[in-house]
DNA sequence: CGAAAAATGGGGGCCGCCCCCCATATCATC
DNA sequence: GATGATATGGGGGGCGGCCCCCATTTTTCG
């Protein structure tokens, strides 16, 4: 019997995670979580074979669940169940090294299959992650300096205390602002603020 | 056999909720809808005691569906299923006559005795709704002119482009785009989108 | 090695946003 | 009828974002 934690702030979701796992036999849900710390929380105490893994929850969000789930039971595999479809972030969760990767619009038996093939040492993506990866068109790739300043930016910040928090000028932060909001095809910070939303890209005070 | 119909596109969650209605009795799901135009054709072809809808859908949002259940299927129930917790998206579906109101996070055995009573003619608004509505300081409403000038604030309008589609001068744009930000605490563009996403205020090209 | 990309910094000008001041007209409510 | 809220409009000043030009240094990669 190897040992599940379900993370996902939805009863309603992790019911139905629940019967799923009630299908596929010989595991046994020893924990589930509401929010991410009781999620790390649960992960320490059972050190589990596997956690399935909402990325939005409540008081921590699933990257800093993950991280922590590596540092304190690393021998634990993830699936991350999101209902995120942007191209970056699903591929920053492959590049984590996250053991499956699910859509909530995913049908059952695909994600029966997921748990199935990670409980037995696979990684499993799903066909709909792998089809968003395909039609991603990669070369417009922020470079990490503009990662930081938009970040910055859609925190409300202005040029100038961009300037000061990153130690640069206000005109190189008006050149990083510049390229970065061409590269994303947008023209006021309002449609910036609404990629940052449709990616995931908000700081933790700003979540949903 | 009183006639069901699910609406969500997460179907994991359409299962689940299948599931609620099989320890209920005496309904049958007569169709599953994973986006808002087969949700109003589902609706429109079997006339079903009650409809569970979700708020966020691809194709067509909640309120539109809901518009058209009420118009092509009157007698049909509709309990709305949402993850969106602000006080003024669920008090404008209360008072749009909406049967049930259940938060995503709701535990089961409430949605069950939700489903029971709107079958049975009541409405229902879950625990979790009220909390929040008592807990809402009415105070910050806007005003119909504040809203129309901050709707096109977040679509990424100019104040002059505002004035233009509203037929009034920039300079009565400024004040109303001030009494808003004000009304609202905020003070940047950026904080007003996260504030506008939070209470669904997105127009329909934005939604995520 | 040599070219391209990334990161840094500056000058100057335009335009939009913000904030102060001011005013008038309408409408509801007391 | 007076008061307050709402909506309308304006002048002016300051500042921030945006766009054009320019440059140097470092890093990356073929």
């Amino acid at each position: 019997m190897r040992k599940v934690v379900i993370a996902d702030d939805h009863g309603l979701v992790r019911q139905a995670i629940i019967g799923l796992f009630a299908e596929i036999g010989d595991v046994e849900i020893v924990a589930e979580a509401a929010d991410g710390l009781s999620a790390i929380a649960a992960v320490k105490q059972h050190l589990p074979s596997l956690l399935v893994l909402d990325a939005a929850m409540p008081l921590a969000r699933g990257v800093e669940v993950f991280a922590d789930v590596r540092r304190w039971s690393p021998e634990t595999r993830v699936v991350l169940l999101t209902g995120f479809t942007s191209a970056g972030l699903l591929s920053d969760w492959i590049n984590a090294g996250v053991d499956g990767v699910l859509l909530k619009s995913c049908n059952p038996e695909e994600m029966k299959s997921c748990f199935s093939s990670v409980l037995q040492g696979s990684q499993y993506v799903a066909n709909a992650v792998l089809e968003i990866l395909r039609n991603s068109d990669g070369g417009k790739s922020l470079t990490n300096r503009e990662r930081e300043v938009m970040a910055l930016v859609v925190s409300g910040n202005t040029n100038v205390e961009i300037g000061e928090r990153l130690h640069i000028s206000v005109k190189t932060v008006e050149k990083h602002r510049a390229s970065l909001m061409s590269k994303l095809g947008v023209r006021s910070v309002a449609d910036l603020m609404v990629v940052a939303v449709r990616e995931g890209w908000l700081d933790e005070h700003k979540q949903l």
